[in-house]
DNA sequence: GAGGCGCAGCAAGCTAATGT
DNA sequence: ACATTAGCTTGCTGCGCCTC
């Protein structure tokens, strides 16, 4: 187990690197790295860098990993049946966001480019196993989850739902219960910083003094002080 | 240069219904 | 369990303007 555990995490690092690689360049995430051009013929243009080839390390430093980590709470090393949920679940979520992009179009090259795009996500999603589905069962969730959100999916029940659930005075409510959490959850992170002020102030150092020691505003420690 | 004040606007953080 | 949604509150910044 600790063997399989020790190739996983420089293949994940890769895997990370490779998706934001993807995204970055706004490539496809479909390639599967088999087509090709044959750079000796006269037409290409070809460009080559200065070496062939690159830490890891190296890659990652142009590219935000971060954004591309597989994500918490994602359980990417399950096994079995547990996979299966785990796609499915991925798989779903990214669907409810992206399928009205694909409905736009329509028809029946829309719903082509949709099953398409379900199934390199899917793909992409089965990547992250460290024991991946074998293909047939990926292409058996995206077909399914392709066709259930292609359904039920449209702008009018989005809209349906935003108008139903996101009245102006359910946000407004919805806000003010927010914002005062948020405010208590602020102000106690600042909390350490404000004592300080106080206590500087009271040593004799100047407003601007503090503010550049505890890097805030000038105006909020005029403020902390006073309270 | 210092203290003092006010205001516009931003970002963070949060809510809860609803979806699967 | 998590994503999505619009709007709200709060804390803070940045700025101008004032007086001493």
């Amino acid at each position: 187990m600790e063997g399989l555990n020790a190739r996983d995490t420089p293949m994940r690092y890769l895997a990370a690197i490779e998706s934001a690689f993807t995204a970055t360049l706004e490539a496809d995430p479909g390639f599967g790295g088999l087509l090709t051009k044959n750079p000796a013929y006269p037409l290409w243009h070809v460009l080559r860098g200065p070496r062939i080839g690159y830490e890891l390390n190296e890659l990652a430093e142009w590219v935000d990993l971060e954004r591309f980590k597989p994500k918490r709470g994602w359980k990417v090393d399950e096994v079995g049946v547990g996979r299966n949920v785990t796609l499915f679940d991925r798989l779903r979520y990214w669907a409810y966001r992206n399928v009205l992009e694909y409905k736009k179009e329509g028809g029946l090259d829309g719903w082509n480019a949709w099953l398409s795009a379900c199934n390199t996500r899917a793909l992409t999603f089965n990547g992250d196993f460290a024991a991946p589905l074998d293909g047939r069962e990926v292409w058996w969730v995206a077909k399914s989850v392709a066709k259930w959100v292609w359904q039920r999916f449209s702008l009018e029940k989005r809209q349906e739902l935003i108008q139903r659930t996101h009245t102006p005075e359910q946000q407004a409510r919805r806000g003010r219960k927010g914002g005062k959490k948020s405010g208590e959850v602020r102000r106690a992170m600042s909390e350490e910083k404000r004592a300080s002020a106080r206590l500087m102030r009271a040593q004799g150092m100047s407003y601007r003094a503090i503010a550049k020691e505890l890097e805030v505003s000038l105006g909020i420690v005029h403020k902390w002080c006073r309270e």
